[in-house]
RNA sequence: GGAGGAGUGGCUGAGUGGCCGAAAGCGGCGGUCUUGAAAACCGUUGUACCUUCGCGGUACCGUGGGUUCGAAUCCUACCUCCUCCGCCA
């Protein structure tokens, strides 16, 4: 959310937003109903002052058992109209609010402007993609003659775009996670929580999810809960309605969640494999940091991501991402996107986004500064470190042999009983 | 799921219709004293909004609605927490 004084004051900046993401927004309405509610609050608000004075007034006429019941009906017409003045602004404020939550954050003046993916620009490539002397497979023809991923019985069970990992599958998920929580609980000083999978409507709305993209969310009706798409809402969420203490930023969290997604409007698209599943496991990255600090602090959180791929030596590449791909809440973000082979496609297993105080105003998160006598917002950024489902793919497919198994890599062996490799048996 | 109790400022906690944005204590900040610190003493200390920006005004005592000239205080619905019983991984 942006601020409404923001708005006011720098109108031509936020159309200017708006316009490079590709989107239509008119201020004007907005601006007017900001400064239609401001003149019945000044006016209202002088009401209310004059019905205090004239209360106090008929309690002392009381208490010396004099007549006021001239003064009340005075001032009963006075309370109805009051009312009927704070029920008009309360509808103006309801819309404005609705309004100002369709409003997309500015984006950052080093991303690059264009209307879709197409204008985003990559900014490194990191390894070199294998060589096979022999004729690759994707992950499924891999996974399924391994049996180590049941995409037939997770259909049974689930339906389709779900996944059952069974044996070997299984444990590299389980390592996968605890190898990527480790190093960024042990290397990179994060704190790592353990969050709810199930959240309320307002932490939906906190993040941004809501109420744009509710179409895209697995919904529970009868309790107004939504199963997290991404383990940001429920982290961001922790410190919503809070003022941190100075002291204790910069606050790195780390969390592994199953994520759930209707991905409804995709059908058709990688409808086969792991690429694109209603669930799956992610261990993400979430920060809590002074403004000031925040552009410095995600290209750190970038570098956090990426170090997980590099153990693991797989060839990837980072996109910032142009004005017309980003999503709704971020200012700036990078993609990265590791090599397939077997898929033949770089494939997005991470987003690392500054939020800069979009969400903090939203979620309504801030920090009192140590010089100034107002809190402030704070600004947020998270980014996944890394999402597995597509991880899995890129591991089974970069590390495929001739003979169908597939190589460990080095840093994962410990979590699997120092095993070298899944073969067939 | 059933029965009872409770939600007040950073914390503890008083306040059952006007004198309450709210006692008192703790904590924080500033000062006196001190070589320095502690103790003691004095002062100060919520947030947001409107504004003709005036040390003016309005709102906020879990949340929403209601009663009243007037609500932290009464009524009502909801939310959260605690205790006991039941059920349960």
């Amino acid at each position: 959310m942006l601020d409404i004084k923001f708005i006011r004051e720098n109108t031509e900046a936020v159309e200017k937003g708006v316009k490079d993401r590709g989107l239509k927004l008119d201020l004007k309405k907005l601006l007017s109903l900001d400064a239609e509610k401001r003149k019945f609050i000044t006016e209202v608000e002088d009401m209310k002052s004059k019905k205090n004075t004239a209360s106090q007034e008929i309690g002392k006429l009381l208490r010396e058992k004099k007549d006021a019941s001239k003064l009340k009906a005075e001032m009963k017409a006075s309370s109805q109209k009051v009312k009927e003045i704070d029920t008009k602004v309360g509808d103006i404020n309801d819309t404005l609010q609705k309004m100002l939550l369709e409003i997309p954050n500015i984006p950052d003046s080093s991303v690059p402007v264009g209307p879709d993916g197409r204008s985003n620009k990559v900014v490194r490539k990191w390894g070199k993609p294998r060589k096979f002397n022999f004729n690759t497979k994707n992950h499924i023809e891999l996974a399924e003659e391994l049996d180590i991923i049941d995409f037939g019985r997770a259909a049974k069970i689930s339906g389709a775009g779900f996944a059952l990992y069974k044996g070997l599958g299984a444990r590299l998920e389980r390592a996968l996670i605890n190898f990527m929580l480790d190093i960024h609980t042990k290397k990179h000083g994060y704190k790592e929580v353990f969050p709810p999978f199930l959240v309320n409507r307002k932490s939906m709305t906190g993040t941004g999810q809501l109420p744009k993209l509710e179409e895209d969310m697995y919904r529970l009706k009868d309790d107004d809960l939504f199963l997290i798409p991404t383990a940001e809402v429920p982290v961001t969420n922790m410190h919503r309605d809070e003022t941190i203490d100075e002291a204790d930023l910069p606050i790195y969290y780390t969390a592994y969640t199953a994520c759930f997604r209707r991905e409804a409007g995709s059908y058709g698209k990688d409808t086969r494999g792991l690429v694109r599943v209603h669930q799956f496991d992610k261990v993400e990255l979430v920060k809590f940091v002074k403004p000031e600090t925040s552009s410095d602090e995600l290209e750190k959180l970038l570098k956090d991501a990426e170090a997980v791929i590099q153990l693991l030596n797989i060839p990837y590449r980072v996109a910032v991402l142009s004005t017309g791909d980003m999503s709704f809440a971020a200012s700036k973000c990078y993609d990265i996107e590791i090599w397939a082979p077997g898929t033949d496609a770089w494939l997005e297993v991470s987003s690392c986004s500054n939020f800069t105080d979009f969400q903090a105003r939203r979620a309504n998160i801030k920090y009192r500064p140590k010089d100034s006598k107002k809190a402030a917002y704070i600004h947020t950024l998270n980014g996944s470190g890394v999402a597995l489902a597509r991880l899995v793919v890129a591991i089974i497919e970069n590390y495929q042999e001739k003979d169908g198994s597939i190589t460990i890599p080095e840093p994962l062996r410990p979590y699997m009983d120092s095993m070298d490799a899944i073969r067939f048996v």
